[in-house]
DNA sequence: CACATGACGCAAC
DNA sequence: GGTTGCGCCATGT
């Protein structure tokens, strides 16, 4: 495992619940800004039973993966709903007031 | 080794 | 505000 993908995980698990994240964001904090895409990569490459919260993990956009990624969109946005996420009518995540800030 | 693809982001139109 | 194009990095063929 990369240290980077190893931050990401950390940084996953340390999104709050009711709160989520964007890849861009994680990368940032991971020190590469630009590469969000190994962001998304390394959830995709996420190891099962480290608890990781990828459900959490959102684009920009406030949308979730397409759907072949977890059981389906509908499932995780039930489960981010559950945790306190809140959603738009679009059935978007609303960042405004949902995105982690870290302090 | 070169090319194409992907859980993305941002600037430009 | 939606769509298009380009950039960045890692992986697979």
């Amino acid at each position: 495992m990369n240290e980077f993908d190893e931050r990401i995980y950390k940084l996953a698990l340390l999104v709050p619940k009711g709160n989520v994240a964007s890849y861009g964001q994680l990368a940032a904090m991971a020190g590469k800004p630009q590469n969000s895409r190994a962001v998304g990569r390394a959830m995709k490459n996420a190891p099962s039973g480290h608890d990781i919260p990828c459900h959490r993990v959102v684009n920009q956009n406030g949308e979730i993966a397409p759907s072949h990624v977890f059981e389906s969109k509908k499932h995780q946005r039930a489960m981010l709903e559950a945790e306190g996420v809140v959603f738009k009518s679009n059935g978007k995540i609303d960042m405004k007031k949902s995105q982690w800030k870290p302090l």
